[in-house]
DNA sequence: TATGAAAATTACATGTC
DNA sequence: GACATGTAATTTTCATA
């Protein structure tokens, strides 16, 4: 997609902190404040960039139960579960799959209790295979250019 | 954790753009700019929101491929494993999990060629079983106020 | 609320094809 | 000469004591 070396700086400065300054990420690229703005611009423009968001901590906010429930979801019932399953806030992250267990779901509740009813519900549309998240060493890693 | 509306909204407008001006924060939950500042500040100090990241394509950056990779680690080679596998930049997310297939890890590459060879790799550690990623419907959903 | 800093906007310069 | 991309200068908005 072309992009240069400030291109990729700039995009690993906001991948680690996506509230740094206009004049602060110039500073750092060796740029302009205008200048810098604009290479953001259009990196959003063109999609490379799509979005920037706050990381919170779910423990903290009452939820400490974190799961990953695999699913095998017939097709034929793949809409329905997608409008119903996949609007639920306890789903953060959903990942269509190849293979047998053909969805990965990142699940996100207040207890044990909460979980089990949400298994029961993803239960309807297929079997499922739950896991629960001990830690996440690595939470979120930006990507970097690759040599 | 003791959190009002008022911290609630906050929450999720930085969740949704992680950019927007204090001012505009305050604006949208009806404080001054210094007291939407304050309140961020306070959040950010509690550990709840740890942080700000912005999201990119990173098809667009090269790296179509997405995987799901689960690993069965041998609990002797764990710190290994964490030191090695978990450090490659192509691991964006790494989870612990209970059960047999004790590692989830989330992989970005450029070509089904470069995950060969990471499988490869990871395969030394233990049995792996890896899912192509056909899409994701949910990315990154906010963590909300659960009523 | 006041001050300095940063963002947005405008105009202008430079380099490349 | 036309376009892309940069700096400089100015005004408005924002951050922060």
């Amino acid at each position: 997609m072309d992009l240069d070396d400030v291109d990729w700086q700039l995009l690993e400065l906001l991948q680690a902190d996506a509230r740094m300054s206009y004049s602060e990420l110039g500073r750092r690229v060796s740029l302009s404040a205008p200048a810098a703005t604009e290479r953001v611009r259009r990196l959003e423009e063109r999609g490379i960039i799509t979005g920037y968001s706050a990381q919170v901590d779910a423990e903290k906010l009452g939820r400490p139960i974190a799961a990953i429930v695999r699913a095998k979801v017939r097709s034929l019932d793949g809409t329905r579960f997608r409008e119903t399953i996949l609007a639920l806030p306890q789903v953060l992250a959903a990942d269509h799959v190849t293979g047998d267990e053909c969805w990965f779901l990142r699940i996100s509740c207040g207890s044990t209790g909460e979980l089990e009813s949400l298994v029961e519900r993803i239960q309807r549309y297929g079997e499922t295979t739950t896991s629960l998240v001990f830690s996440s060493p690595v939470r979120r890693r930006g990507i970097t250019r690759q040599n």
